[in-house]
RNA sequence: AGGGGUGUAGCUCAAUUGGUAGAGCAACGGUCUCCAAAACCGUAGGUUGCAGGUUCAAGUCCUGUCACCCCUG
């Protein structure tokens, strides 16, 4: 048991079969599991979002988990801030953190040192209103008149970014583009794993997935967050499954067709996952289906 | 069987008085530094059911034929 790296991040697609090799991978070299999934940090969200119930985990620790209730705000920055309070404790403790999950801005958020600018509600308010006003192009000349070069990285119908890019330049006084820090290393000594399978395998996956989940009663979970205010959450609101399972209760969209239409948007979901991280080098591609798969993570990782 | 209607991209539909086929969704590729399961960008895709005819020119008009739908018996 050497020369286990002190950082193990599995990252790949949904429905890809992270969970699983975590788990076999934890057990094998005495690890514990950060939740690296947007979604999943919601408390609640559990059938849709695939997390594993309590009595799936095989005793092993899960972090960042339901930590948010379905009416937050989530943001990257807080759970960067907690992410690698868990990943430092676990390391003290001995053990080994696997960060897992298919949200790439926040698994990198944890393992490079990105650092967000601020951000304050009000501004942000002030600037999605001039947004709704205005229209986005607009919005986006007059970043390009006080930030050309964030303007030019900025698509012009990207109102969010745009709103978000002027927000940074009121709350620091200082362009943008002046914000945006350099990306650093690695920030734990660790190794990244990226497990994926074929397409037409995967979609089969989040086919039989969608399926599962409608059975096991994702209508009823939707019901009842609606009750705590799921319709109010930014984020959870627009989940995939949660969505199309809302527009269900509202009598805008037949069961069978809000099940296609999730189908669909997983499938456009890890197209964008894939795009995210095949551009980052560092990472280990693996077949999820390949056999020997824990014992080339195993072998990679301790050597 | 008779009458009417519809057949255009994988799907739903567009295409002024005939001028040589577009859009949304899906598919595929990409961007991404605090809503990220989000937001945004790009690419490809059609011998217009089939066969003839009229015309300089037919998705558009004519004839036949096939398929599906509706109505009547």
């Amino acid at each position: 048991m050497s020369a286990i790296p002190r950082l193990i991040v599995i990252a790949g697609p949904t429905a890809a079969g992270k969970s699983d090799l975590a788990l076999r991978l934890a057990q094998e070299t005495d690890g514990e599991i950060i939740n690296a999934d947007a979604l999943q940090l919601y408390r609640g969200m559990d059938i849709g979002t695939a997390k594993l119930a309590v009595d799936q985990r095989r005793g092993i620790p899960h972090h960042q988990l339901d930590v948010l209730d379905v009416t937050a705000y989530a943001t990257v920055a807080a759970y960067q801030r907690d992410a690698r309070h868990t990943v430092e404790d676990i390391l003290n403790r001995g053990r080994t953190p696997i960060l897992v999950g298919g949200s790439g801005l926040y698994l990198q958020s944890v393992i490079d040192d990105l650092e967000f600018p601020a951000t304050d509600p009000q501004v942000r308010a002030q600037w999605e209103t001039e947004l709704d006003r205005v229209g986005p192009l607009a919005l986006h000349s007059t970043l390009a008149g006080v930030d050309p070069v964030a303007a030019c990285a900025i698509q012009p119908l990207n109102g969010r970014k745009v709103v978000r890019a002027l927000e940074v330049i009121t709350l620091t006084g200082r362009p943008f583009s002046a914000s945006m820090p350099v990306r650093g290393d690695f920030r734990y000594r660790g190794i990244w794993f990226c497990v994926d399978r074929e397409t037409a395998d995967l979609d089969q996956r989040i086919e039989v997935r969608v399926r599962q989940m409608v059975d096991q009663g994702l209508l009823d979970e939707v019901r009842r967050l609606e009750k705590v205010g799921l319709r109010e959450g930014v984020t959870a609101s627009r989940a995939l499954g949660y969505q199309q399972m809302l527009d269900v209760i509202d009598g805008n969209l037949e069961l069978e067709q809000a099940m296609l239409d999730t189908m669909a948007g997983t499938r456009r979901y890890v197209r964008r996952q894939r795009s995210w991280f095949r551009r980052d080098k560092r990472q280990i591609w693996l077949r999820a289906d390949d056999p020997d798969l824990l014992a080339q993570v195993l072998t990679a990782a301790r050597g």
